[in-house]
DNA sequence: CTGTTAGCGCGTTCAA
DNA sequence: TTGAACGCGCTAACAG
């Protein structure tokens, strides 16, 4: 392996030489930097990260933990922060917790991040007292994307304000027979993403005076199964029908959908849909939506992360991320019967 | 920080001793041991992996270099490439290309991999000869993940056999007027995948005899929206209609049930549809498909290379992994028109 | 079974 | 603008 020396020797200068030269740093000819560039190059040198670490404290590496990857929201920011990572020149270490859940013991020992990491991203996790102490035990600098956990910045939407676009929404058009489906209690890790979903919704009812129907409010478990499932109870019921479903998320929406399609209902004549989150499947499917754009969080929360790395003043509140309802064909105004 | 000196200090030790013990190494009294781990532990410590990779040659990570993270397999198989590698306490460093295909030169250049791993994953990726040539260069154990590369190794389903199973299902339930939905093209990467497939799928025709028609096969891009696009585009042209489509992947194939849907036309009355992955929405969707785990073939992958970072023998034909047909409500017997 | 010592390959002083 | 020398924290080889 060519190492620093290699190079020096090379280019007829000293090891220091080159490392500033290789790094950008000020005090180097031009001359010199040109040639030292260039033997590096063309020895085929590159930099030991460990023994750049080790000399410098910095590992230019960040460290990404969640509940699990695939899922499209945690897969969508994943790839956010690649890209912001990426494009800083860091290198990106994913723990994942399988969705086990049983894993968790110890999430953040120190042995999870060997000094390997410079800032910790964490994904929609809620933390129990011991691992909020651990996490901070940690000193190094982190951010919640997509959750909240009391004590430490989010960067995520306003997930009350996204539900109650959702539910003003339906209520715009007309809709006063309003189910829910509800996300949570199925990633092995409870967040209060949902509560706040569900909490917006209660109180946007509640705001133009109409009942929430406890029958109506069914468990979707943040996915396309269990969302079907669900609807499907709901639709099943005896008595009257909502004439409107507001699902928690988009892959739950899905589940309402088929259920209605497998139903006979028309959508949305008889019934109308709106979820959040704007899923890659929300476009073909038809879905009316609240937009949010993962990606984007993950990437502002790792540039945030980075700025802060490199010196920049702490952002003690980051700021919310956007959403925006986009009309489909899955709502419309309820049936007139 | 607290450092090995310091455990070995206040353990009445020396460093060596300090490091065997927290190794697990034989050669350290049961009394010897014990202490160590016990003050190590009550001091907090944790061994800097920088430091470790220096002194030892390991840095106890892998790196995985895939195409984009959002997408099903992709995130599969970095779940699965993930639960065996913290199994093994080491680390998943993640390279995307994030579905840019731009930033593609000198995907494998030494920047990339700042000597920072120990082995690399490549998944489903289609390599340019440079590319190859850098990747070997590279020199750590290395491996394909669903794809294919000339001289190099795969672990992946057999995809003709995969693509086979599908079409002969379909003709075993008296289809013969079969489309296919191809993927390819879609992810700014090229790879073979797609190309087994469709081979598969003609070849299987032609030895039923059956016609493979142009004007039924249509790219979908191993996309829902695709698929819906591709598959609505087949079923209004005018003539003959297919009676059954096989997809190249679950997620088109959810695009042409929906097209159908959307034509009123009943499935599996009027169309039998099959796919290839067993994705999460296939169970709810009703779709008959072909199972592959994606997450058990990147686990496979992870722990064949680290038997030889152990020093196992290396495999230079790793097993094929299995697929399976799934039979649910997406297919039957051609209309008896 | 345990301790001593010499690097691993860089970044970073400090002096020139 | 450049170079020499030290040390980051650990593992490995050797000696005892």
């Amino acid at each position: 392996m060519t190492g620093i020396d290699d190079v020096a020797r090379a280019a007829g200068v000293s090891t220091a030489t080159v490392s500033r030269a290789l790094r950008g740093l000020t005090g180097v000819s031009a001359a010199t930097r040109d040639r030292v560039l260039q033997t590096a190059d063309s020895l085929g040198y590159e930099p030991s990260s460990s023994a750049a670490h080790l000399a410098s404290g910095r590992t230019m590496a960040m460290g990404v933990l969640l509940p699990m990857i695939e899922r499209w929201y945690f897969a969508s920011a994943l790839e956010g922060v690649d890209r912001a990572l990426r494009a800083a020149g860091y290198d990106l270490i994913v723990f994942s917790l399988g969705g086990s859940g049983t894993n968790r013991q110890r999430v953040f020992h120190r042995s999870m991040l060997r000094k390997r990491i410079d800032a910790l991203l964490v994904m929609c996790m809620q933390l129990t007292p011991d691992e909020l102490a651990d996490l901070q035990a940690l000193e190094y600098p982190n951010v919640i994307v997509g959750g909240h956990v009391d004590g430490l910045r989010s960067v995520s939407v306003d997930d009350a304000a996204a539900a109650t676009d959702a539910a003003e929404y339906l209520i715009s058009l007309g809709h006063t027979r309003i189910a829910h489906l509800k996300g949570g209690g199925a990633y092995g890790i409870d967040f209060d993403v949902p509560r706040r979903r569900e909490q917006a919704f209660r109180d946007t009812m509640a705001r133009h005076g109409l009942p929430v129907r406890p029958e109506w409010q069914a468990m979707g478990g943040f996915r396309f199964a269990g969302g079907k499932i669900a609807a499907g109870q709901l639709l099943d019921a005896p008595g009257e029908r909502p004439t409107a479903i507001f699902a928690s998320a988009d892959e739950m929406a899905f589940g309402a959908l088929l259920a209605a399609h497998e139903r006979g209902l028309r959508v949305p004549e008889d019934l109308s849909v709106v979820g959040i989150d704007d899923h890659e499947f929300a476009e073909p499917m038809g879905l009316t939506t609240i937009r949010q754009r993962p990606d984007e969080q993950g990437a502002y929360a790792a540039e945030l992360l980075l700025g802060e790395l490199q010196g920049k003043a702490r952002l003690d509140v980051p700021r919310i991320q956007p959403h925006e309802l986009v009309v489909r064909a899955s709502t419309g105004p309820p049936p007139s019967s």
